[in-house]
DNA sequence: ACATATTTTTAGATTAGTCTAAATATTTAT
DNA sequence: ATAAATATTTAGACTAATCTAAAAATATGT
C-alpha cells in the first residue's frame, strides 16, 4: 500500500486512498443529515459491504479521525474534518483544471478528479490553486475550501423552493449527473445565469421561468436540482 | 485494489500501480543493458527484494507483458514495451506541466509526476498533451513518446565522451538527481545552451568548456551526466 | 411487551503486494 | 572439475482491503 505524509490543519497523517474515500464520504452524508452517519448509509455511498465498512470504520476511529459508537454510527472529528475539506479541495481544484485549462465538459470531469484528488503533494495542490487564479467555486458551482478548510457560504435555495417571482444567480447543481448536466447545456442553463420565476404549474409542478430573458419550461425534477443564489430582503 | 481499463497499442490491458511501476523499471534497465533484465537488477532500481520481483514478474509473464526465463531474467514483449512507453509519456508530460505551466523547478517534478503518471484518462493525456503545445522532450531533455510509442531519436553522446573542440547544443541530463540539477542552476548550465569543449585537464579529466561564450570549469563527474547534442559531420 | 425485521458487527476467507528464511540453480575461482 | 560465492526461486507469513455468512444488537409493529 502506498502512503506518503501529508499534512491537515497541522497534524501530520498520512492516508490511503481508501480511507480518504471514505472519509469523504462520511463529510458528504453527515452534512445533509447532520444526525451520526449509518453504516449502511457509507456502505451505499461506497458502492461497497456493511462488513467492509465495519472495517474501514474502527481503523479510522483507530486513527482519531471519526468517533465510532459501536450500533450507534459514527461522526467526524475535527482532524477527519479537515481531511475531508482538503480532499474535496483538491476534487474541486482539479475540476476547475479540467474545464478550465483542458476544456473539458462539466460532466466528464469527475472521474478523473477522482483519482486526481488522492496526489499527494502538498506544493502541487498551492501551485495549481495559483495557476488557476484562486477560484472560489468548482464547475459545479461548489465552493472550494480554503488551505486550513475555510469556505464561503453561500445563500442558496432549491429552485424547486423559492416562491413564485423570486429571481437570482444560478449558482450551483444539486445533481452532477452526466445527463443532467447534458440536459441543462442542451437548454442553454447554466452556472452565472440570472433566472426568473414566473409561474408553478399546479398539476406537475413544473415551472416557467427566464433564463437571461428567455423563457423556459421546466420540470418540478430539473427545478429541484438548480440552485438560485437569494438575495435577502432587507 | 484499483483496476481502470486503458489500451496499450491498441490491446485493452489493466494494470495496477504496482505493475506499473514495474515495467517502467524494466523497460529502463532494459534500454541500457539490452541484454535480459536480471531479477537483482529490477530489486535494486525499484527499492524492494528479490523475491517480491519474483512474485511479480511471475503475474506480469502472465499477462504477457514480460517474457521470464527461470534464472535467466526477464525481457518486455511488444505489449509491455507499449504499456511502459505509455507511463513514460504520461511522466514526462506531467513533469512538463509542472514546469512550464506550475512553475516547479525542474529538479522538483520527479516524485509529484511518479504519482501522477498512474492517473487512468486516455482523454486527460491526449488534452494535457495539447494544452501543453505537444511538447517533444521533457524539462530533463527526455523525449516524449507518442501515442503509439514511436519517439524522436537524437543523435546525443556525452560531454566526457566527445573529442576535444566539439560543440553543440546541451540536450539532456544523465543523471536527473536535486544535487545534480541544482549544481547546473547555480552554475547557469541549461538545456539548449550552446556549449564548446576547449580543453581536458590530463590530471583529473575536468573539462573547460563554453557555455553561450562563457568559459566553465567542469569536473569530469559533470561531464559524464551532461549530453551533447553532435552535428553529424557531411 | 414481545416477536419480527432491520442494522451492525464478528468470524473466517480471499487477493494483491510485500517480507524473511530456506532451498535451488547458476556463475566464478581455484 | 569441484567448491565456494552469487543469484534466483520457493515456502510461509504478514498487512490492507475486500467479501460472505452467521451472530448480535437495535428498531418496529401489533
Ligand atoms: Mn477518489
Ligand atoms: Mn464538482
Ligand atoms: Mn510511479
Ligand atoms: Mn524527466
Amino acid at each position: 500500500m502506498l502512503y506518503i505524509k501529508c499534512i491537515f490543519g497541522g497534524v501530520k497523517k498520512t492516508m490511503t486512498r481508501s480511507e480518504e474515500n471514505y472519509i469523504k464520504s462520511i463529510y458528504h452524508l453527515d452534512k445533509v443529515e447532520s444526525a451520526m452517519v449509518s453504516t449502511n448509509a457509507i456502505a451505499e455511498e461506497m458502492q461497497t459491504k456493511p462488513s467492509s465498512v465495519t472495517d474501514m470504520v474502527k481503523k479510522l476511529s483507530e486513527k482519531g479521525m471519526v468517533n465510532h459508537k459501536r450500533y450507534k454510527g459514527v461522526s467526524l472529528t475535527e482532524i477527519g474534518r479537515k481531511a475531508a475539506l482538503s480532499i474535496i479541495r483538491k476534487h474541486r481544484l482539479w475540476e476547475v483544471f479540467l474545464v478550465e485549462k483542458l476544456d473539458f465538459a462539466w460532466d466528464e470531469v469527475h472521474e478523473v478528479a477522482e483519482q486526481l484528488e488522492h496526489i499527494k503533494s502538498d506544493a502541487l495542490i498551492e501551485k495549481l490553486d495559483a495557476h488557476l487564479g484562486f477560484p472560489r467555486v468548482d464547475p459545479h458551482g461548489d465552493p472550494i475550501p480554503s488551505k486550513d478548510g475555510e469556505f464561503k457560504k453561500v445563500i442558496k435555495k432549491l429552485l424547486s423552493e423559492v416562491e413564485i417571482g423570486a429571481e437570482g444567480v444560478c449558482v450551483g447543481v444539486k445533481d452532477s449527473s452526466t445527463p443532467f448536466l447534458k440536459f441543462l447545456d442542451k437548454n442553454k442553463i447554466a452556472i452565472n445565469d440570472y433566472i426568473k420565476t414566473i409561474e408553478k404549474e399546479e398539476f406537475d409542478g413544473s415551472l416557467y421561468i427566464e433564463v437571461n430573458g428567455r423563457k423556459v419550461h421546466i420540470s418540478n425534477q430539473i427545478a429541484s436540482n438548480l440552485y438560485l443564489e437569494i438575495k435577502e430582503a432587507e
